[in-house]
DNA sequence: GTCTATATAGAGATAGAC
DNA sequence: GTCTATCTCTATATAGAC
């Protein structure tokens, strides 16, 4: 992968989660990256590759930071801290831009994208590994993955309407509660 | 308000749901409606128009329905419960298209479109009805605001995993929580 | 590998006949 | 009030020179 390649790729990823898929032109990326609108066609035939390249980025990036926040935090506990906090981390974003995983699969399902599923994959990512983590501190598989469900639900939920209302107060109170909601699970 | 200015909001605004705004053309709404292209700037001077005239039509739907709710439902226990049982009431088409309101203003917010604000109200509608019933359940502004804000949320977050993973095992189980915190608040 | 020029399609919007 | 014809702009995509 030369660099410009992966310059796309990223200028895109960004572009892509602030102003939306469809929203998005060659010309926005291209002055961006600061090449021309028709070098583009050098390094992908379409603007659905740039996508399914970007998704795998995604992808790539979030099974990298899932193995950091193992290695940082030695026990299931702090991993899924660390998850219910990205809400507070990336606060400054997601008021304005939302979730990047849940705006994009909302956006692609809509346009019945081909490339739907493929985002469907970040989600499961998340998923898979909260429901190892649920595991790991003693519940049953299928209490892991309900656990796992809800609390991607529950972070959802507050990254929409912390876009639509702007309420850092509301972040931060429903973040709370979240960890209130873990820890009386754990203590169950 | 002509009937087909009616007809054209309200193809319109299962469009706008159904593919996203931007990606909903005059063509399509046209090929609905069954009128030309350029019949349509008699009713409407732009698109912008139409979305303005679909949210305003969606804020008088929604007070519409809180009225009716209020009716059918004399104690706000029952009006609540009402609000929470939508998602299963509307699980078909929430898992094909997420909620309506969620995913309007998501989009709008990436677009950084002027009538963000305006789609934003639908949202304030709920929480405003929501925070009345919990006034009602005897609680202070403070924690009915709270509580109607956490409820939003929930629910939020329920139709984007629900539209995601189309599992409806989940949304049932979900919603069947949302109901038993309800019944919690009302007991303490 | 990067550029300019261009093809093609579709969008929103306008003009004017009926 | 509805139509056809058309304008203009912008998008994706292609061709081919350097």
């Amino acid at each position: 992968m030369t660099s410009k390649r992966l310059q796309i790729i990223e200028k895109a990823d960004q572009l892509f989660y602030q102003q939306g898929f469809e929203n998005t032109s060659f010309a926005d990326i291209a002055e961006k990256v600061k090449i021309s609108r028709g070098n583009f066609y050098h390094h992908f035939k379409s603007k659905n590759e740039i996508l399914s390249a970007v998704i795998e980025h995604r992808i790539l990036k979030t099974e990298k930071m899932l193995e950091i926040w193992e290695y940082d935090e030695s026990e299931p506990e702090g991993r899924i801290k660390k998850f219910i906090y990205i809400l507070v981390m990336n606060w400054s974003k997601i008021k304005l831009y939302g979730c990047p995983v849940g705006t994009l699969t909302s956006e692609l399902a809509k346009l019945r994208h081909p490339a739907r599923k493929e985002a469907n994959q970040i989600f499961s990512l998340f998923q898979t590994w909260l429901e190892k983590q649920f595991i790991q501190l003693g519940n049953n598989n299928k209490n892991a993955k309900k656990h796992a469900m809800h609390l991607l639900a529950r972070s959802q939920g507050i990254a929409t309407l912390a876009n639509a209302f702007r309420d850092e107060e509301f972040i931060n109170r429903e973040v709370q509660d979240l960890i209130s909601w873990f820890q009386n699970l754990s203590q169950s």
